[in-house]
DNA sequence: TATGATCCTTGTAGTAACTACAGGCTCAAG
DNA sequence: CTTGAGCCTGTAGTTACTACAAGGATCATA
């Protein structure tokens, strides 16, 4: 007997939500387990770890489509390195955009809340800025 | 007379979408505007700064429901700088820890991409590195 | 054996902040 | 007068889940 896994148990072995994995399962990214008799899902092995899989790429900012792109050619067998690289090239520059964008958003609102420092002015100093708008 | 301007004359001016600013309308952000003859809404003065305050506050990282809480007492005319500071300073936080999350991504997916540098192994190191999963 | 808690099943709706139609008026230019 | 753009309304789609509701199954305990 190969052991098998509800989808609870699932859930708590890899930290992903049980609803996650139905959801997983229903936009075609985790393949439908065997049932058992009761109707319950009898998870394999070998969703355990397409699940552990999937989680990494997300935790790394990789999205939906994209995992489905690294999955489908690793399905198949065909895993074309070129790719995949080019895959993780354009999430890595996505990552670096978001960060040049919230590192400028953070210095502004840095700026935003020293001026408020004062703590007793007539006017709030952020509405002010937020009303009258520097150039950004 | 006062010059009024229509849905799509705010948004080229603001650069804000045309739907959204029906949106904002919509969920109480950006009130009502007098209607012409023809249906078509009349903005004024107000409702052009009322909608750059918005884009400034969105474009800062501020959520619907933060901008809502700024907006309401400034229309009472009772501004709590007190309040004011600590919504910023919590929009701070989150970007100071969104930066931090990205950073530690970035980090880790650079370090995949470094490894497939050889391009022609037998498997995909990245592939192997997902399925594998370093401990983060 | 009864019962109550916990798990599983399904389908559907809600989240954030828009964005994109469809179907139908209105308006300005040529 | 026609054509194309802009405006109106309402609704549905986007991302990646998350949260029910209603009902059946299982398990521990009394």
């Amino acid at each position: 007997m190969v052991k098998t896994w509800t989808r609870g148990q699932l859930a708590t072995h890899t930290g992903c939500n049980g609803e996650t994995i139905r959801y997983y399962e229903a936009i075609g990214l985790l393949p439908e387990p065997l049932r058992a008799e009761n109707g319950y899902r009898q998870y394999e092995n070998r969703h355990v770890e397409r699940l552990q899989f999937i989680r990494r790429a997300r935790d790394l900012g990789f999205g939906i489509d994209d995992i489905r792109a690294l999955l489908t050619p690793m399905d198949a067998g065909t895993i074309a390195c070129g790719e995949i690289e080019k895959i993780a090239k354009v999430q890595l520059d996505l990552i670096r955009a978001k960060i040049r964008d919230l590192q400028r958003m953070k210095q502004e609102l840095h700026t935003l809340v020293q001026s408020c420092q004062g703590g007793s002015a007539p006017h709030c100093a952020i509405i002010d800025a937020l009303s009258a708008g520097q150039p950004s």
